[in-house]
DNA sequence: TTTTCATTTCGTTCTGTGGCGAAATATAGC
DNA sequence: GCTATATTTCGCCACAGAACGAAATGAAAA
């Protein structure tokens, strides 16, 4: 019984369950964007985000697709399991008027409006900027 | 900022991530129940439901109503912040055919069939019966 | 083939949370 | 008042999970 429904339930409330993980469901409302474009707007570390990507695609809260190097991740219009899309939607609705999902929303069209070629050259290790303040949590 | 949407969010995403609350949630479906039948049926110490009702409730995801000693839970008709209610309703829709669930709604059966009296009895530190075993996990 | 580099995986640290038993709380009954 | 007792709070331990940097992966460019 490894795939009760309570076991796909709780993979998806934990996938719920932290903020970041919130914060990235609600910034892909629009559509499809790339690692380094949420890394940016998280102020998190790429290998934190990758997990966190990781844990959500894994309940099937988000698809991912690859294009070379990069990596796009996407709301799904249709999940397989059809269980995840009311949460989801119920999660939309929720947070209608959050603050911080406001202001992840308008750091995204500042991000958007940069190549993410970039906002890669930035988050490079060797680059200056070094990750300027982000609000975390 | 202390009580953004977000922020409740996350507060019933955390508070449904757990398996054993699921569970209490699913047992409450048909009606209110005493800690000390919930106690029973899942097989954990009393602190330990009642901390988890407590998060429940914090959550607004159970109601609490006390009559003298007694302390009964229930799920909210309708709650204060709506915004639990579908998550609520998810939850339940996403768990109908889950094994446990079914598993823990038969034993709920002879546990009502059962004086609470003589169950909070049975589970006095003194008593010989000490939990005989029940379904952990 | 070699280098570059976007992303993921791995190893580590630190915080958060579930579990229990013991003590505290609060109410019924004497 | 005192005792009994259903539930909650507290203190502790063990484990899960979030964060980072370093190393690995794998695709493009040179």
């Amino acid at each position: 019984m490894k795939n009760s429904p309570l076991r796909s339930t709780l993979q998806i409330t934990k996938a719920l369950a932290d903020s970041q993980r919130i914060r990235i469901l609600m910034l892909l409302e629009p559509g499809e964007l790339c690692v380094c474009q949420i890394v940016e707007v998280l102020g998190l570390a790429p290998s934190t985000v990758s997990k966190h990507l990781s844990i959500l695609a894994a309940a099937d809260l988000v698809l991912m697709r690859k294009q070379g190097r990069w990596a796009y991740y996407r709301l799904p219009k249709l999940t397989r399991k059809e269980i995840g899309r009311p949460a989801l939607d119920w999660v939309r609705s929720a947070l209608q008027e959050d603050e911080q999902i406001h202001l992840d929303r308008k750091k995204l069209k500042t991000v958007m409006a940069c190549d993410p070629e970039e906002l890669c050259k930035r988050q490079r290790p060797s680059s200056e900027y070094e990750n300027k303040g982000v609000s975390k949590r």
